[in-house]
DNA sequence: GCGTGTGAACCAATTCACAGCA
DNA sequence: TGCTGTGAATTGGTTCACACGC
């Protein structure tokens, strides 16, 4: 599946949240589409590739759907995570409670400076680096969410990689090197800002 | 120009932020591709379509690539913005350090929570959202910076919107309607757990 | 009739092949 | 010779047109 497609499912979940929260049972094709500023056949595109069926003149279901976009994203089950890092952004995620709808659950938080351990963030005591293995190994975490300095991103990531962890979600603005039999996805927020400027700039002289 | 390739802009700008640090004065076009995992001829398409030339046999000078990346971004000079919402990630990205080098300068933070109005956040005092358009126009702010919660993002964004901002960055997991002549982008954080998710599900039958 | 499902047509994005220049 | 720049070919993603089922 390629890039642009993977991108918007999670759309679509968004949005059928929205519509079950409203009570609403069925949506079709076009309704998601003009949502996402997009043709109704891509929508109808992708659901089929994720595997749904609709029903012809009722639409699609509305938990069916969401349901099958969860399945095909893995976030109807619980993924366990850990914080490396607990600065203000980690401390942001470690506090942040939207990610329960996408199965996240983060078991602990993690953090070098003897300053910061033991101090408590939101549900967590941030606990020492040398605690990692533990606890990686007691609650099978699958995720690492590192949030450290992109000084030593690197290094923290060569570290989890090799206490197997299998997927890496790095906030520090460097890319990361792993092994190949790693998932790791890097969030760039200066990625976002940058296309937002360039809009900016390009679209200013129309107004 | 194409989300895609509008996508791949800002990752050269950060590679070559990296080797300017260590003093890389040329780079070619095949390094950034291995970097990028992408064809070296696309970098050579997408150098080309922001108007920047190589020298043959040399490669990119790093400086003047990265400095036409910024222009073509709109980054080299500085954008002001305002941050809505003082909580943990409205926060977070007050006293992120990281923006300057993408020509992003915040000048100051509001809330309307009366128990947060006068509280210091790095080097932002909180202010009461009724500061807003004093401060857009003595600043002349062209962003809107969104950490609010979901319920009211509409609502602020409607509100900064009735005061002339130019472009709104919201974080709240919504997607907001905003006029034609308002630049508007969404970052929801949750896209790329799905995203890494999937992966990670996808992934995993063959470890 | 209305809205999904899908093969065909279209169009944009990526890759190939090679010309041009230091 | 090495690496950029770019037209040509290809791949793949999007849109069109229409068959099918409730």
């Amino acid at each position: 599946m390629s890039d642009t497609t993977l991108r918007r499912i999670p759309r679509y979940h968004q949005i059928l949240s929205g519509l079950e929260r409203d009570g609403v049972a069925y949506v079709s094709s076009q309704y998601l589409a003009t949502f996402c500023k997009i043709d109704a056949t891509q929508v109808r595109k992708d659901v089929s590739t994720i595997g749904y069926k609709g029903k012809p003149k009722t639409g699609y279901s509305v938990t069916g759907l969401k349901q099958a976009i969860g399945e095909f994203l893995g976030i109807n089950f619980e993924n366990t995570a850990v914080l490396v890092g607990s600065g203000k952004l980690g401390s942001a995620l470690a506090e942040y409670s939207g990610f329960a709808e996408y199965g996240l659950k983060i078991v602990a938080l993690f953090d070098n400076d003897p300053e910061k351990i033991g101090t408590v963030v939101g549900e967590y005591t941030v606990l020492p680096i040398e605690s990692l293995p533990r606890v990686l190994h007691s609650y099978r975490v699958g995720i690492a969410i590192l949030t450290v300095p992109k000084e030593v991103a690197q290094q923290v990531s060569d570290y989890v990689t090799s206490l197997g962890i299998s997927a890496i979600w790095n906030f520090a603005p460097v890319q990361l090197e792993v092994p190949d039999n790693v998932v790791m996805r890097s969030e760039n927020i200066a990625t976002g800002l940058a296309i937002l400027s360039h809009y900016l700039n390009t679209m200013k002289p129309s107004c």
